[in-house]
DNA sequence: CATGGTTTTCAGTAATTACTGAAAATTCAG
DNA sequence: CTGAATTTTCAGTAATTACTGAAAACCATG
């Protein structure tokens, strides 16, 4: 079944709301809609068909699908008797979200704190660079934190992980049960206290 | 204290680095060296300094100040005696990655949900329509469930957080020894067959 | 190994986005 | 209210990024 043409207006809506938000992050509109519209299909499909539904050059989706194996966002498929190479999104929007976001890890997490690891070995020769050391700690220790956290999570099936976030807040009973058994107050779950007080200066346990 | 100027090597990089990394979201390199400025500040800024620092055009960090502030992300001062404004970042770095949540949140997820949501209701014309309504159901029903977690993490103090996170994968062992008393087996990957409904959205209010 | 079908590259151009200087608006002390 | 200090706006321009058509490269097949 080939692509309708012109697109029914849900699909169209669909691609063009993802053209949109594909420019607020780095991705152009361009490569928004390719895949929008790949992730809509119910069968593979290929460049020309591409180029025609969404009335782009050839080359432009050439190169949009360049940039979304690069992604790895896409997969190329070869159909019996065809010569020409077909497209499609996985299935699993679950997997799909996997891949984003080690992807996004890889080209914009690994450098940031591989850039912060460095300055923080170098000694500061002024004031304001020891200061800015100090801040860029803090930030390397969060964002150290949230990715190992977020290991943690991947490594996870996706059934694990859905049950997971399923529990939300209930997973917060286990750590107040386990503060108390421990002798520790366990603050009321609530907005962090803004402001003023300084930044409860846990110190760095240099998470490994 | 003045900003030190030419800015000194290590905060120079830091600025920098996170130019480029702005671009590679929908900020600018502008904003995002602003922000940069004032993150490892170690006392509020004033725009002429920022603009002298980065050497960028008054009207330039009027601007870039301005974005930052419909982000949430820098607070106004103002120092006794003196008429000009002072911008900072905020101390806490885990406050600052909660306000970046939230406002992408409120400028990118949002929208699509509601987009989503709304596709689903009306009635596919074709098949085509059809099957697109099955995919943008799956996405809208991850996207849902990724932020009713959130929402609970947030919630969150801080502390209990990071208390959360530093467990990571020790969480897991809880679920599993649920679901052995359950009786049920953890298995490897597949996505719940359901075609119909979507998921059982805990109930919030809703905008349209 | 020549051919036709197909994809990729790339130089040129169009479109978009970023940035500036000058002028207008705002703020506030006197 | 006046006017100096400060911030914002905005029209014009520069810089960047996206897109195209034509040509080159690729590649399976006979």
């Amino acid at each position: 079944m080939p692509i309708p043409h012109p697109l029914p207006p849900l699909n169209r809506e669909f691609i063009t709301h993802f053209g949109e938000m594909g420019s607020r992050w780095g991705i152009n509109r361009t490569v928004g809609q390719i895949y929008a519209l790949l992730y809509i299909s119910s069968e593979p499909v290929n460049a020309d068909e591409i180029a025609e539904a969404l009335d782009f050059s050839r080359s432009n989706v050439s190169m949009g699908l360049k940039e979304l194996q690069a992604w790895r966002l896409v997969r190329l498929r070869h159909l019996p008797g065809d010569r020409r190479e077909y497209f499609e999104a996985p299935e699993d929007v679950w997997e799909i979200f996997r891949v984003l976001a080690e992807e996004r890890r890889r080209r914009e997490v690994e450098p940031t704190l591989s850039m912060l690891r460095s300055a923080l070995l170098q000694d500061p020769g002024s004031e304001a660079e020891r200061h800015a050391q100090a801040r860029m700690r803090e930030m390397h220790d969060l964002i150290d934190r949230l990715m190992t956290w977020f290991d943690d999570v991947q490594k996870l099936s996706p059934e694990t992980a859905l049950q997971l976030m399923g529990m939300g807040a209930k997973v917060t009973r286990v750590l107040e049960l386990k503060d108390r058994l421990t002798g520790r107050t366990p603050r009321p779950a609530e907005p962090a206290p803004t402001g003023a007080a300084p930044a409860p200066s846990r110190d760095k346990p240099k998470a490994t």
